[in-house]
DNA sequence: CCTCAGATGCACT
DNA sequence: GTGCATCTGAGGA
């Protein structure tokens, strides 16, 4: 039936992309500027390092490969690895016959046992944290402050699982704007930077997909799309931990694409950090 | 760009 | 009863 290629919403981060640029003036100051535009990326699917100046690799998008992520990936990598790994890749969403998609440009790893700051910190395991514990690939949904739900994948390790924290909506832009509040509408880049906004942006709810298998879920599963260099990945402190959390609460377990525009917050202090090494990598 | 307050209901102790 | 892995809008720099 009416399957629909997808065609010029594939191209995210265009046009405006420049406008944006221009009006952050700064010409002189090369470095910063060119790591607020979108370098974003990339080697699609491409496992050799591109050996290549950086540079040159300045906003080459490809669009999604279309193959699903299987248990395999999703049981190959530590919980960090996984969060970084996702990076690029695309959560999709089959509404009414309707394929919304998302790239994935900011998570947050929760290593359970030991890490502080997560639900399953000890082996904590309760009905509501069940799904960290599942097949990595599960679904882990759950409810906070009230009105609003977070969605986690889990991991390899017992317990831990990856917080999806910002997504570049490329397919469906329409249907995620209906399902957004309508003061955020304006803005392409804020549909679904944040936990929260994400799970509103593709309706993802936790009696619709908690404990659901990404693997295996017909209407909900990731794909193979960009992969991330290495370089472009800053790594900092994650978002909204209490006291409770301690030390674990300053530990760089939050990753994102440098310099994309959907990131939910930046720290510029870890971003300085990236393009240090970065800069020390290619002399 | 930033910070701040209030909303909000459920899971857990 | 307490504590959230947050969001929005308002107001200021």
């Amino acid at each position: 039936m009416n399957r629909k290629r997808p065609s010029q919403q594939d191209i995210p981060l265009s046009g405006k992309q420049d406008e944006s640029i221009k009006k952050s003036k700064e010409s002189s100051v090369e470095s910063d500027n060119a790591d607020n535009k979108a370098d974003i990326v990339v080697s699609s699917n491409s496992k050799g390092h591109g050996s290549e100046d950086p540079r040159s690799s300045v906003q080459s998008i490809v669009s999604g490969s279309s193959v699903k992520l299987s248990r395999d990936f999703y049981t190959r990598h530590s919980c960090e690895g996984l969060a970084k790994a996702l990076l690029g890749k695309r959560l999709v969403r089959l509404m009414e016959g309707t394929r919304l998609s998302a790239r994935i440009v900011e998570t947050e790893a929760y290593l359970g046992f030991e890490d502080k700051a997560s639900h399953s910190y000890k082996g904590r395991r309760t009905p509501r944290n069940e799904a960290m514990f599942m097949e990595p690939g599960t679904a882990y949904v759950y409810s906070i402050y009230g009105c609003y739900v977070c969605f986690n994948i889990s991991s390899q390790g017992s317990g831990a699982a990856v917080l999806l924290r910002a997504l570049e909506v490329l397919e469906g832009v329409e249907q995620v704007k209906a399902a957004r509040p309508a003061s955020t509408k304006a803005n392409d880049k804020h549909l679904a930077n944040g936990p929260s906004k994400l799970c509103q942006a593709l309706s993802l709810t936790k009696d619709g997909h908690n404990q659901r298998d990404t693997v295996t879920c017909p209407d909900l599963w990731l794909e193979d799309d960009l992969d991330i260099d290495p370089d472009m990945i800053v790594a900092a402190p994650r978002i909204g931990l209490g006291p409770s959390a301690e030390e674990w609460g300053d530990k760089p377990l939050r990753f994102y694409v440098l310099g994309h525009p959907c990131v939910s917050k930046r720290n510029r202090q870890c971003e300085d950090v990236c393009r240090a090494a970065r800069t020390s990598n290619i002399t």
